[in-house]
DNA sequence: GCTATTTGACCTCA
DNA sequence: TGAGGTCAAATAGC
């Protein structure tokens, strides 16, 4: 259990990586080392649970056109990832008086901040939500591999499985651990290195890979020795003009073809230089009334969204809005028509989409079991105040 | 015309 | 030497 708390940390600690600018936002109101006491104090079997109840929603989403004809099987899957989520949701208000306190706290700010809910829905609907929850899922698989090895594991531990196979490491660790021996092979342009796997759009064009807030354009693909299907390659749009060295490769698992490989190489500089891109990135406040908001969907919101609990993590639920100037655009498909800076909103590689968890998100927000915080009252008035605080930038 | 993807050729490195 | 990574001309959409 202590080694799920190191995950969720490093987790945390790490992202800046991958979300430079989603990483911005704790650094005044909520610092990372706050976040990070918070993230300790959090019960471990809450997280656990948390977790649980996430990957039965994605099992369910995965598994929806079959359940569409079983009604019962579907009721009660539902009861069972709400149950989960209900159980985790008390736990958190049971918990350590500083936990709650902190929780609380939170939520309190949260309240003041208020957010929408098409806002939350389009961090649903992006991947960072995915990938933040697979950062802490791949974490904690890989500290129950480490506890086991040690013996120390117990069967709660255990019990999260099904998660996908991700890694954050270092180029240097990376060298450390493919060769002892020999000397590591050096690429060009090797630098920090994050490598996770994020489901293919189910629903949609499934040939190409999910969105991660940033606009890319491919420059390569190559056929891969013992692999089905080639790896794309991919630089930062701006690379030219920001000297952005961020760049990914993306390729579909063998044994899996709807889930896709994103290594990711290189930082986004292009959101951080003076002259960057049409879309300046949020406000500290911004940033600020985000992060609390999104926290506290996490403490309050009925604790049943799976997302939310990335939330602390990752916390851009709206990466189009305010993500380093980019977003995401297609991969194949849409050729020209601009850079696709500050374009797309609902969309995914200009397609519209639709998610099914954002769907059960919804339903287990309104659901009668959530939490007698009533997400749309949170939400509402919240929609007013970002529209005008957008106006005022 | 601009910007994107495709794809064969070329380069790098172990 | 070969696998993997990148370049750049050709091509296509808007």
């Amino acid at each position: 259990m202590v080694h799920q708390h190191r995950s969720l940390t490093k987790a945390y600690i790490q992202l800046p990586f991958k979300f430079p600018h989603h990483h911005n936002m704790f650094k005044s109101k909520t610092s990372q080392k706050e976040l990070k006491q918070q993230l300790e104090a959090m019960d471990e079997n809450t997280i656990s649970l948390i977790l649980q109840a996430c990957s039965l929603a994605r099992d369910l989403e995965s598994n929806l056109p079959n359940l569409a004809n079983q009604p019962n099987l579907l009721s009660n899957s539902l009861d069972e990832i709400t149950k989960k989520f209900d159980t985790a949701r008390e736990r958190v208000y049971g918990q350590d008086p500083s936990t709650s306190s902190s929780l609380h706290n939170m939520l309190t700010l949260a309240h003041q901040q208020q957010i929408g809910t098409s806002h939350v829905q389009e961090w649903l609907r992006s991947s960072y939500a995915q990938q933040a929850m697979d950062i802490i899922q791949t974490q904690l698989v890989a500290d129950q591999k480490e506890a086991k090895i040690g013996g120390c594991i117990d069967d709660d531990d255990a019990e999260v499985k099904g998660l996908q196979a991700m890694d954050i490491v270092s180029a240097s660790d990376t060298n450390i651990a493919s060769s002892s021996s020999q000397r590591p092979r050096r690429r060009k342009d090797q630098g920090l290195i994050s490598k996770i796997t994020v489901p293919a759009p189910r629903i949609g064009n499934t040939e190409i890979p999910p969105e991660d807030g940033f606009t890319w354009r491919k420059y390569g693909q190559k056929e891969i020795m013992g692999s089905r299907f080639p790896r794309g390659y991919y630089r930062c749009t701006h690379q030219k003009l920001y000297n952005c060295p961020a760049k990914k490769q993306v390729q579909r698992l063998n044994n899996d073809p709807l889930t896709f490989e994103v290594m990711y190489r290189g930082e986004h500089t292009c959101h951080m230089s003076a002259t960057a891109p049409s879309i300046p990135p949020p406000s500290a406040e911004h940033h600020n009334a985000t992060q609390e908001s999104m926290a506290q969907t996490l403490a309050t919101a009925t604790t049943t969204d799976p997302p939310t609990t990335s939330l602390w993590l990752s916390m851009d639920f709206n990466p189009i809005r305010g993500g380093g100037g980019s977003s995401s655009r297609m991969i194949g498909g849409d050729r020209g028509g601009g850079d696709g800076v500050g374009t797309s909103t609902t969309t995914r590689y200009g397609k519209e989409v639709d998610f099914p968890v954002v769907d059960l998100a919804d339903a287990m927000f309104n659901s009668g079991s959530s939490s007698s915080n009533s997400m749309d009252l949170i939400f509402h008035s919240a929609e007013n105040k970002w529209d005008s605080e957008d106006k005022k930038n």
